[in-house]
DNA sequence: AAATTAAGTTCTATTTTGGAACTCATTATC
DNA sequence: GATAATGAGTTCCAAAATAGAACTTAATTT
């Protein structure tokens, strides 16, 4: 399999992978959110060679994440934004940083914070449902091929137990529209 | 720069790269969520070559995010299973898979899900404060120098205004006013 | 005895990355 | 008016990582 080819793949956490899956966009968008936007910005304090920059500032480009815009004339210069897709990457931002301080920890405190923009207090982020506010971690929730979520959603309409989730769990492509 | 030497940055999140920041890992973890153990299992179903899984495997176990421990004797053979650390990197998950379906869509539907142990239905996954409940994400939050975190806390303990905040951001990076 | 299973290891070829120097247009400095 | 300096890249070569396939080892099944 070649790096490209999980841009295509059915799973988005292989796409996210796909566009993320390398050492440095993640670290790109981090300055993006910290404020920087432009070449040099970017090259100076990532310390990233500034081949690499323009390759991935290109291909952040191309998914949408960023977009390429003049800030001046005369010489044309142009600086990176995040689109709404690259805002929308904070909250992963924020689970990861997360789980990095418990599970990576280090002797020195973190560079970064996240803060809210109305009290400036240091936020603590944590995953909820959204419909039910229940708190998502490995306790709470299950990650199931989705014929066995489909089948789960029968089951629980029907209240009855049905022969559909021990059926055949062995193909490793099962995709079917319940 | 060094793949290895980020996982001694002190940014959690360049530590988080460090970890994940290639194209198997994370697709590794996924496969370990949803059951998979063994060697030849991730191996079969990611397509990956045994040369790099061999490799992950032991990079994951000295992170330890997964542990080797045997199955069985004559001959021995050892299968994978997710640590704490490990379980723990369930809400990145979480966060990633909501964030790759809105930004990153595809016209296949995702072959896994997340549901709840409970009842089974599907989650919703948002990111959210702990302890106010308030939505996290780019509206609602700064990513901040971690001085200026600092200043900001000052500043609300005094309820007037600090120079602390407009004193050296003289750089690229203006962290913007309100 | 030969094939199969399981968990790797070893080998070479290809791709990606790192590091440094170079370009090009304009502006600032001597 | 020549000489930096700035900003955003591009080009070139060496080093590292990855892909692909074959090989190993120990036991089990046919």
């Amino acid at each position: 399999m070649k790096w490209h080819d999980l841009n295509n793949d059915t799973c988005p956490l292989a796409r996210a992978m796909g566009a993320i899956g390398d050492r440095w966009t993640l670290l790109i968008l981090r300055e993006c959110f910290l404020g920087v936007r432009r070449f040099d910005g970017f090259q100076k304090r990532l310390g990233v060679t500034r081949h690499l920059l323009a390759e991935r500032l290109k291909r952040l480009e191309t998914m949408r994440m960023l977009e390429r815009r003049p800030y001046q004339e005369r010489p044309l210069r142009h600086e990176y934004r995040l689109t709404a897709s690259g805002k929308s990457f904070a909250p992963v931002l924020l689970a990861m940083q997360d789980w990095a301080q418990q599970c990576l920890p280090s002797d020195d405190p973190a560079p970064f914070t996240f803060i809210t923009r109305d009290s400036g207090a240091e936020v603590c982020p944590v995953v909820t449902d959204r419909h039910t506010g229940q708190e998502l971690n490995h306790r709470t929730v299950l990650m199931v091929p989705a014929t066995a979520a489909a089948a789960k959603v029968i089951e629980a309409h029907r209240s009855a137990p049905t022969p559909a989730l021990q059926a055949d769990s062995s193909a490793d492509t099962t995709t079917g529209t319940g």
